[in-house]
RNA sequence: GGGCGGUUAGCUCAGUGGUUAGAGCGCCUCGUUCACACCGAGGAGGCCGGAGGUUCAAAUCCUCCAUCGCCCACCA
């Protein structure tokens, strides 16, 4: 067993520097394979599909929160023996892709159709290949623990194949179709886009009102709407059937004022009477609304918006104009012929591409469409997704959102997977265009050479490709070899968590839970959790544009990747957003460097010649190892480990990662740093003095213990530092037997009750309470740090144990001389100058004459007597209360009355200190 | 128009029925001697947004209100 190459000498650097560490450790871990889980029927598989950043991307602090929560999973899993398979790709991300190439030859002074689709597709191939793995390269700097031997890109040829058998299967089955429809058209991207690219966005606008003339009367009928210009498309007007204002007008006809059209008027009981003026001009070409209304009404459908966004020769003298523009001067010809109204400011929400923030036109077009039926149908696509849910098949972290989930599946329309775009999986349909004329539609996983009607070897693709998003919720099964029958589906299928954020679980949680159940006849994954977004100091969303971002890899040098990524996962729930600020970091930093000092002390310790620690290697996952805990402190600090490493596991399967945090933290700074280690100075000190008798022995191997078992409940966290020390403190022990060449291969620490010690809790509690009060007497009395104080200490039944704490004691609280006795100690009595403090059942007092004055000393426990009293009175009347003694759960009464005799025994005492200062 | 979330110490946030509500940062006082000043010791600071209710017991559950934010929805 070869170590990684670290320093070996004990002068470790006084601080933690991560640069000389990560980049060492990483490529250890690499070379090793250690992030490529063997396939065991022994083993139980753990996988975590990573959602694939765009291939063009930049790792942002998102993704970092995405790794930090899902290496920690992995690692915690991989090191309890499970075969972890964390599996990282990429995606093509079609419309952003296309997008930034797009901007790039516009910067050129030249534009996609100039290049042609296949000149266009090689500068997009070209981008990939020169940018395409820096994100990569990026996730490693974070420590991520991912099989990049299982890497996939969403256009590689397994995952294209899964796209187009999944098409094929879904278009025999009747669930893929091509229809003409309105749909969500970006006049920017030259796009069709789904309804959840859109992005509504409240804008202030204004509200036309227009007269259209009757044709047949000198009489008008007036309409309010927000976009003149679609009145040149208008088909109808609607008014609601019962309404008393427009009953008579109902199946008579308007001229439409431009154009001079005759339309007719309809009843729809779609229309809302009290907005606007109850009337509502119908343009099916145009508006989602409309278009219903037109078919209920058989209106005629005009096109007169393009997808260029400009006016279509069907409208007439505007062809041609720019849609904005039409608008304005369709305004303004109707207000010189004075069919304008009147225009009132409106505030509305107006649909905007998500991509690149143009208004989107709805329009009529021929597009593809996943059929996905309702909920309420238990075979369709939509009613088992969710069923799964519904049923708890899949478990939603946090739980509130399987409900957001389930609603949006109880709305769901169909789903529109064509996109005129050039960057993507084209869809695997070919048209005949042989002269024969057969008009055959070749739908195929492979490419035809010719068509099976006709044997026409004319065929024609159809020019579209997919959305983004069909390709991505295929990702859990066609990433491990769908459809073919591979070894790696089989073993790894299904996952056990798809971990991301909220923001995508209709976009791509919910897909894949369609399309997997479709696919696979099984839920991809077992459990969603969804972590919450990350917003700046200020709480705003960070984005480029805001320029509030920050910068992972930024942070990364100053901090570090396991400050960074504590700090991204740490004082957080799920599901809940996050701010992250340098403060955070800070504090996360700190947090390493303690660990650092703690190591180095410990293995400063292990390297002093004195004596062999007594700790073995023999069996890492137990406890046996260790030798019996002779020490009231050894069993103590053991005793808190246990309850962390409890409360670490339990908060980890419940997908609390920051709780699981928060308690290593309070565990190592507190118990280890500030209690444990400063108690073991005493002992280590006497040892070298070897004057002492009383030292009992040596914390050493405790030592020892303690922080390699808290190196490994740390791991998953902070994967770097910890893998540097358990390196450097390993080498110092004796080994015997197998000892893993890392600490991610060494098995998790499991939680045994029997090393519990509810004794040794309780008396060393009061030794830390009875150093903590001189402590206190001491600042608020002034006292200088240097100056020793006598103390005497009451211990009643305690005097044995408390006696074999007196060193540390003393040490601690710099007393001396301290005297324990089991009685009240003579002399003590007399009030004159001493300070007795209370720590139940023992008492603390100090003799300082002349510098505490005995009215104010009787006062102050006077008040303490009186706190006691309102307080026991309250538990009295709880203990009392039948009510209470009947329905409390099992526990908590005797816990309550456990309790009210520790304030009695606290009320006799100070009563009796009072008394003895003549109170 | 529906739905969800937040409102807890000066700031950022944990804490879903059971001791006198916690952490980090900030603040105040003290301490540079042997792991760590990226440190140690001590301290101040909160009627848990408001009002009702349920319960032996409420920051925690229910109702209403206020306020901030988010999501969904075909109001022209």
């Amino acid at each position: 067993m070869t170590a990684p190459t670290a320093p070996t000498s004990a002068d470790l650097p006084r601080a933690y520097d991560p640069a000389t560490v990560e980049g060492r450790i990483y490529q250890t871990w690499l070379n090793r394979g250690y992030f490529t889980p063997e396939i065991d029927s022994e083993k139980q598989p753990y996988v975590i599909i990573m959602p694939p950043p765009n291939v063009t991307g930049e790792l942002h602090l998102g993704h970092a929160l995405t790794a930090a929560i899902e290496d920690a999973l992995v690692r915690w899993r991989r090191m309890r023996g499970d075969a972890a398979l964390w599996l990282p790709g990429k995606d093509h991300a079609g419309i952003a892709t296309q997008w930034v190439v797009e901007r790039l030859l516009a910067a050129e002074g030249t534009n996609r159709h100039a290049l042609g689709r296949e000149g266009f597709q090689e500068r997009v191939w070209e981008w990939v290949g020169r940018y395409g793995n820096t994100i990569d390269q990026q996730h490693q700097r974070l420590g991520t623990s991912c099989d990049w031997s299982r890497l996939r890109f969403t256009l590689d040829s397994g995952p294209a194949k899964a796209v187009r058998a999944t098409f094929v299967n879904l278009y025999h089955k009747g669930l893929i179709y091509r229809h003409e429809r309105i749909i969500n058209w970006c006049p920017r991207c030259a796009t069709a886009l789904s309804d959840l690219e859109v992005e509504y966005q409240e804008q202030d606008g204004k509200l036309y009102y227009i007269h259209y003339p009757l044709a047949a009367a000198d009489e008008h009928i007036t309409v309010a709407t927000t976009r003149p210009e679609s009145m040149l498309g208008d088909t109808g007007v609607a008014v609601h059937p019962d309404d008393s204002r427009y009953a008579h007008l109902v199946g008579r006809q308007v001229i439409l004022p431009i154009g001079e059209r005759p339309i007719p008027i309809v009843g729809d009981a779609a229309i809302e009477p009290e907005f606007g003026t109850g009337a509502l001009k119908v343009t099916p070409g145009h508006d989602v609304t409309d278009f219903e209304i037109g078919e209920r009404h058989g209106l005629e459908i005009i096109n007169v918006i393009g997808f260029d966004g400009n006016m279509t020769d069907a409208a007439g003298k505007y062809a041609g104009q720019e849609r904005f523009a039409t608008r304005r001067a369709v305004a303004a010809e109707l207000d010189a012929r004075g069919l304008l109204e009147k225009v009132e400011d409106y505030r509305h929400s107006v649909g905007h591409c998500q991509r690149c923030d143009s208004v989107v036109e709805p329009l009529i077009s021929l597009q593809w469409f996943l059929k996905v039926g309702s909920h309420r149908e238990p075979d369709s696509i939509a009613g088992r997704a969710h069923a799964a849910v519904a049923q708890g098949d899949i478990n939603i972290v946090p739980e509130r959102f399987s409900r957001v989930y389930l609603n949006w599946l109880e709305n769901i329309r169909d789903w529109c997977i064509s996109r005129q775009l050039w960057w993507g999986h084209r869809i695997p349909v070919w048209y005949c265009e042989g002269s024969t004329g057969c008009g055959e539609v070749i739908v195929a996983v492979e490419d035809p050479a010719r068509c099976p009607a006709c044997s026409a070897e004319r065929l024609r693709q159809d020019e579209d490709v997919l959305d983004t998003w069909f390709s991505s919720g295929l990702w859990p099964h066609s990433t491990l070899g769908w459809p073919d029958a591979t070894e790696d589906l089989a073993y790894f299928y299904p996952t056990a968590v798809m971990e991301t954020g909220y923001d995508i679980l209709f976009f791509w949680v919910a897909r894949m839970i369609m399309l997997g159940i479709e696919n696979t006849g099984q839920p991809p994954f077992r459990t969603v959790y969804l972590h919450g977004l990350i917003r700046d100091a200020k709480g705003a969303k960070m984005s480029k544009t805001r320029g509030n971002t920050l910068d992972p890899l930024d942070l990364i040098e100053r901090y570090g990747a396991d400050a960074l990524r504590f700090a991204l996962s740490t004082g957080t729930a799920p599901g809940n957003d996050l701010r992250i600020t340098e403060g955070k970091l800070e504090s996360a930093r700190n947090f390493a460097n303690k660990v650092w000092n703690a190591a180095r002390f410990v293995i400063t310790i292990l390297a002093e010649p004195a004596q062999e620690p007594q700790i073995g290697q023999g069996d890492l996952a137990g406890w046996s190892y260790l030798p019996n805990l002779e020490h009231r402190e050894d069993r103590w600090i053991v005793s808190r480990l246990e309850q962390a490493t409890a409360g670490v596991n339990q908060s980890l399967a419940d997908f609390e990662l920051g709780e699981a945090q928060q308690k290593l933290y309070d565990f190592i700074w507190n118990d280890f740093c500030d209690w444990y280690i400063e108690m073991a100075k005493v002992r280590l000190r006497a040892d070298a003095n070897s004057a002492a008798t009383t030292a009992g022995p040596s914390p050493r191997p405790v030592l020892a213990h303690v922080l390699e078992r808290t190196l490994r409940l740390l791991h998953p966290f902070m994967p770097f530092i910890t893998e540097e020390i358990w390196q450097n403190l390993v080498s110092r022990l004796p080994k015997e037997g197998d000892l893993p060449g890392s600490i991610m291969m060494a098995p998790y620490p499991q939680a045994d009750a029997a090393r519990h010690d509810r004794r040794a809790e309780s008396e060393i509690s009061l030794v830390m309470q009875t150093v903590r009060a001189v402590r206190n007497t001491r600042a608020q009395l002034r006292i200088p740090a240097n100056r020793q104080l006598e103390v005497l200490l009451e211990a009643d039944g305690l005097s044995g144990a408390m006696e074999e704490e007196a060193d540390v004691i003393r040490a601690l609280s710099r007393v001396a001389p301290l005297r324990i006795t089991a009685g009240v100690p003579e002399g003590s009595t007399t009030g004159r100058g001493v300070v007795t403090l209370l720590v139940n059942p023992l008492v603390v007092r100090l003799p300082m004459e002349g510098v505490v004055d005995l009215a104010a000393e009787r006062q102050r426990l006077q008040e303490e007597l009186d706190d006691c009293r309102r307080e026991l009175e309250r538990k009295e009347k709880l203990v009392n209360n039948p009510n209470f003694r009947a329905k409390a759960r099992p526990g908590v009464v005797e816990m309550e009355e456990e309790r009210l005799r520790s304030l009695q025994e606290q009320q006799q005492r100070l009563g009796e200190i009072l008394e003895q200062l003549g109170g």
